[in-house]
RNA sequence: GCCGAUGUGGCUCAGAGGCAGAGCAGCUGAUUCGUAAUCAGCAGGUCGGCGGUUCGAAUCCGCCCAUCGGCUCCA
């Protein structure tokens, strides 16, 4: 038998060796003692499993590599728990994902989470019964034959979608049977703690042509204090959701009355107007102008743009005096008019116009999401008009202005390169062209990205920033879009240093993405404690009893005066129950004024993470909070 | 749009053919209190909408709408 190790080294063993000794052997360097511990504290956590070659293999559930094992086979297990109680079901595939894995199936019957202890205390049964796994190669024909007789017609595709030289393995366990490269677990007996999470529905091989299959999702463990935390883990995270907190903060809500848009309520438009006025001073600093562009225009346009043919399922349209109008999607056509008010000059290249553009899409129902995915939104635009030379530069600095403004929210994100989609205009080579320069950009800065076919969007292809909600779900918020389709289209130009005219380059991108979906990440991402520069109320003033309201009144007046967004709580309530509410607001500061306070001319600060900080002179904690404000600190 | 689930006061939820309920929030009054819920009273609902079955529907059936979890699509 042939043992591999993680670290790469591969070992001959007789049949019949322990894991023990193997592992000893593989780690000299181990005492005897620790060896027991490592395997009386955390035996589950090693596993062994058949790899590609047939071979055994030792992982840890830690390894990403050893935890997609685990989960894979979990996933078999599943799929041989359902074939068991739900015969004629029709198996798809059924791969690890980040969080667990899941399966799809093609069943009459409609699965639902009154099934799931059912199908658990089958799994149960199947790891009790501790079926070896088997690997076993077989030639093409062999497996369509076999697929074939058992009418897993999916199986049958899968496998003539293989190339013609595919190796084509079979995993085996008991009277389940799965088309699979594996690895997988040595047996069944080595699982522990599978959970079914959730049923859903998922087109086959992800196109919305073919059938709808039913998925399972599900998760694993190899110990149960694992699976426990995972799912404490869920709970806590759903209590960060923006739709709840939304609503319990009084920041915005959606109604039946217009799905998809949302309406801003007082705090949670203070909260955008702090990003507004953020969002300015960084353009204005990074060369920006400012313009905004009317919301409806007439069909003309989006005919010239190429809205009209490209993106008219997505359109609200109207009638003005009998000719068609549309309700802008997207900011640019407006953009391109305010360029071509008069000449330009090579000289004022690159141009910087900023706009935060209030579009609206028809999104689909069923895609809606808190203000994560809504069919209004605003977004933070601008076009960058530039030199063909000038390419390199600015897609630079817009990546630079979007890590600046990223990283001082704290948000960890990833890259994504989208390339030319199907539905798309203009030629092979300038696509190259486009695709390249932003390559290239990435490259130079030494960013790493992920590539996404035929992503992007219909005039260009895009770099995108990904952000993650509280559920590790990850939304595309900034974007940077090469655009050289709009400015041929619109017929822009400049002025050359030859005096002739020349076509400039265009840049589309957003840094936020759109105010909405950036308010909803930075919800979760600060559990609604937003930092008080942010914070739509910054201190609340909670007098003792009525006999402090005047002094409450007068701080409450000093620290308004001091430009701090303050109110008093001057309900006739215990000071624990205002303290209560106030930090279920999670206001940052809370100033609690009795008698001491009141003859100091002092606060009793308490800050909603640190507590009770003690009394501080009145003027003291304006000086601080000012300071906190102005320096935009994250806390 | 598709698959599945859900929809009862502002919020969280109970009620499963026979009088629409609780807690919190709100209002009124009492209490005047030192860092996460003071007490009492009052008020508040065409049970998502429309239709059907029934002597009788929040409850059963159908259609629609919205929301939630996914898929597809996207900032």
């Amino acid at each position: 038998m042939k043992v591999s190790f993680n670290d790469g080294s591969i070992r001959e063993y007789q049949d019949g060796t322990t894991l023990f000794q193997m592992i000893k052997d593989a780690c000299p360097e181990l005492t005897k003692k620790a060896l027991g511990a490592c395997f009386n504290g955390r035996k589950s956590d090693l596993s062994t499993a058949i790899n590609e070659d047939g071979a055994l293999d030792i992982f840890t559930f830690e390894d990403d590599g050893g935890r997609e094992v685990y989960r894979h086979s979990s996933a078999h297990a599943m799929a041989q728990a359902v074939m068991r109680l739900f015969p004629g079901t029709r198996l798809a595939i059924g791969p690890a994902i980040e969080k667990g894995f899941y399966y799809d199936f093609d069943s009459e019957h409609a699965f639902g989470p009154e099934d799931f202890i059912r199908i658990e205390d089958e799994i149960k049964k199947i790891i009790k019964e501790d079926i070896p796994i088997v690997r076993k190669e077989v030639s093409r024909d062999e497996a369509l034959k076999m697929f074939r007789d058992m009418e897993e017609q999916y199986k049958v595709e899968l496998i003539e979608g293989l190339p013609e030289d595919a190796v084509i393995s079979l995993y085996e366990q008991g009277d389940f049977v799965d088309l699979c490269a594996g690895p997988h677990l040595s047996s069944t007996g080595k699982l522990k703690n599978i959970k079914l999470m959730s049923v859903a529905g998922a087109y086959w091989r992800g196109s919305e042509d073919n059938k709808m299959l039913q998925r399972i999702y599900a998760t694993s463990f190899p110990e149960k204090a694992m699976l426990d935390d995972y799912l404490y883990k869920l709970e806590e995270a759903k209590k960060r959701d923006h739709r709840k907190l939304g609503r319990e903060l009084g920041l915005f809500v959606l109604l039946d009355e217009g799905p998809g848009f949302p309406f801003f309520l007082p705090k949670g438009m203070v909260l955008r107007n702090s990003l507004e006025r953020f969002w300015r001073e960084v353009h204005d600093e990074a060369g920006y102008m400012e313009i905004r562009t009317p919301i409806i225009l007439n069909r003309e346009l989006w005919e010239r743009s190429g809205h009209w043919d490209k993106y008219r399922d997505n359109m609200y349209f109207t009638v003005i005096d009998e000719e068609d109008y549309a309700v802008k999607p997207m900011n640019c056509p407006g953009g391109m008019l305010i360029y071509k008010q008069g000449l330009h000059s090579y000289r004022e290249l690159p141009m910087r116009m900023a706009e935060m553009g209030l579009v609206h899409r028809h999104e689909l129902s069923g895609v809606l999401h808190g203000l994560m995915r809504v069919r209004a939104f605003t977004q933070d635009d601008a076009h960058i008009f530039m030199l063909p030379s000038q390419i390199s530069a600015e897609i630079k600095g817009v990546i630079d202005l979007i890590d600046k403004v990223y990283t001082m929210f704290g948000f960890p994100y990833h890259l994504e390169l989208s390339t030319r989609p199907e539905n798309s205009m203009g030629s092979e080579e300038q696509w190259e062209i486009a695709t390249n320069a932003l390559k290239q950009a990435l490259d130079e800065k030494g960013l790493p990205y992920k590539i996404n076919e035929g992503d992007g969007a219909f005039y260009g292809p895009k770099i995108d920033f990904h952000l993650r909600d509280s559920l590790d779900r990850t939304w595309q918020c900034g974007t940077i879009q090469l655009d050289m389709q709009m400015p041929e289209r619109f017929d822009l130009t400049y002025i050359g240093e030859d005096g002739e005219r020349h076509r400039p380059v265009m840049i589309h991108r957003v840094v936020y993405g759109s105010f909405e979906r950036f308010i909803g990440i930075l919800t979760e991402h600060f559990a609604g404690a937003f930092p008080t520069w942010l914070a739509p109320v910054q201190a609340r003033v909670i007098p003792i009893t009525e006999r402090h309201l005047e002094y409450a009144q007068k701080v409450h007046d000093i620290l308004k005066d001091a430009g701090i967004r303050v109110e008093i709580d001057a309900r006739s309530e215990k000071v624990g129950y205002k303290i209560r509410e106030g930090q279920l607001q999670k206001i940052p500061y809370l100033l609690v004024v009795g008698d001491k306070e009141a003859e100091s001319d002092s606060v009793a600060v308490r800050h909603r993470k640190d507590g009770d900080l003690g009394a501080r002179p009145l003027y003291d904690f304006v000086g601080d909070i000012q300071q906190e404000i102005s320096s935009r600190a994250n806390k």
